[in-house]
DNA sequence: TAGCTTGCTGACCCACGAGTCATTAAGGTA
DNA sequence: TACCTTAATGACTCGTGGGTCAGCAAGCTA
């Protein structure tokens, strides 16, 4: 019996490839990264992944897109549909997202975003008008309702919602700098900003 | 007349090559900057970029080297020897060099670490020896002053330094990756988060 | 002005990796 | 079982860019 030299399983290819385009892509960053070295991990030969991918670029542009889209449309989604107050809502899933993200594969696509963007103006337009944008509309929605339940009091987050994910980036870029020289706890850091944050934002109770 | 193929000036050399590398990188990155076009940009062969740098890596290091060194120093004396109070340093000082951060080349040098660090592990030892431990330090003896002083009280910040200046690499990043699509007040972005932490650390006057 | 040191040049070498394509064989169809 | 379509291979090309080095000339010295 002979053992054939390979298996068509053309459905399969692409997330295939993707997936090991990423786990290279992160190790080694886009440029020093092979493609051949991508083929083989992904158990198939260089031929065929430029047969699904026409360049090097686009293969990189695909894996972010399929990485990042169906985390944040959850995540939107949640936002939008919650019945919980704002800051229970914040204290809860908020946080549990938030807290989350710096031990995901999420922040290996955070560093390649600030890598690689400035040579991929379209990758960030996409990023930006998928990603970006509707999160802060989501994170406005979110603080609007606190203020129109009375929860919160107008502060500067209605105009910065950034403020509110500051620290969660920065633990995520710590954490891939320099985790080998201090383990920033990555949970109590961004659950002690938020707490700050609810402290100074929270209408006064009488 | 004859106007003289080239000068000698050995002395001048080092310093024109580190300011055009930088410039390179800056623009393309790591990988993608080529070695004679960083000697174009210094007027100089690339032969003569190998007498002074053995390698291209080499000529990495010397770059980030000589533009964060003398800017963290400065920082850093300052703290520890101004005669301000905790809340007036970080109002005055500190929020000064806060805000010009986002605007200055620095925003650069971050970008590069991001992005090639994880490939110089040296180079990341080096920058967390001299740059973010002893900003570290500095930033508790701040805190640790105000807390003494008696105005501000403990809290998570003493744990937690980084929560400060959390935003600043934020707004640093965000304007890096997003310029072209949102442009961020950083001012004040960053003035009012620090306006948020002063005014959850701060003693409770009687 | 001849001679010497050495800063500097630029043509060259060669490893390496993106992208191609002629060829092979998996596996469906009749 | 013979045939056909096309998924898959891998040896090849070719541009590119890091690094070298033999030779050139700036400019100092006697």
């Amino acid at each position: 019996m002979v053992e054939p030299r390979f298996q068509r399983r053309k459905e399969d290819r692409p997330v295939e490839i993707t997936r090991a385009a990423l786990a290279a892509f992160a190790e080694n960053g886009y440029a020093a990264t092979k493609v051949d070295e991508v083929a083989k991990r992904a158990g198939v030969s260089k031929g065929l992944l430029y047969l699904y991918f026409k360049t090097k670029e686009d293969l990189f542009k695909a894996v972010i897109r399929s990485f990042i889209s169906p985390r944040i449309d959850a995540l939107i989604e949640n936002i939008e549909q919650s019945e919980l107050s704002a800051e229970e809502f914040v204290r809860g899933p908020f946080l549990t997202f938030a807290t989350s993200l710096p031990k995901s594969p999420a922040k290996i696509l955070v560093r390649l975003m600030i890598a690689e963007g400035p040579k991929h103006p379209d990758l960030i337009a996409w990023y930006w008008d998928n990603v970006v944008s509707r999160a802060l509309v989501a994170l406005r929605t979110l603080i609007k309702r606190g203020v129109d339940n009375g929860e919160f009091r107008e502060s500067a987050l209605n105009e910065f919602p950034q403020l509110l994910v500051a620290p969660i980036f920065f633990s995520m870029i710590w954490t891939i700098v320099f985790h080998s020289h201090s383990d920033l706890d990555t949970d109590r850091f961004i659950e002690a900003h938020v707490e700050m944050v609810l402290g100074s934002i929270k209408a006064k109770s009488p």
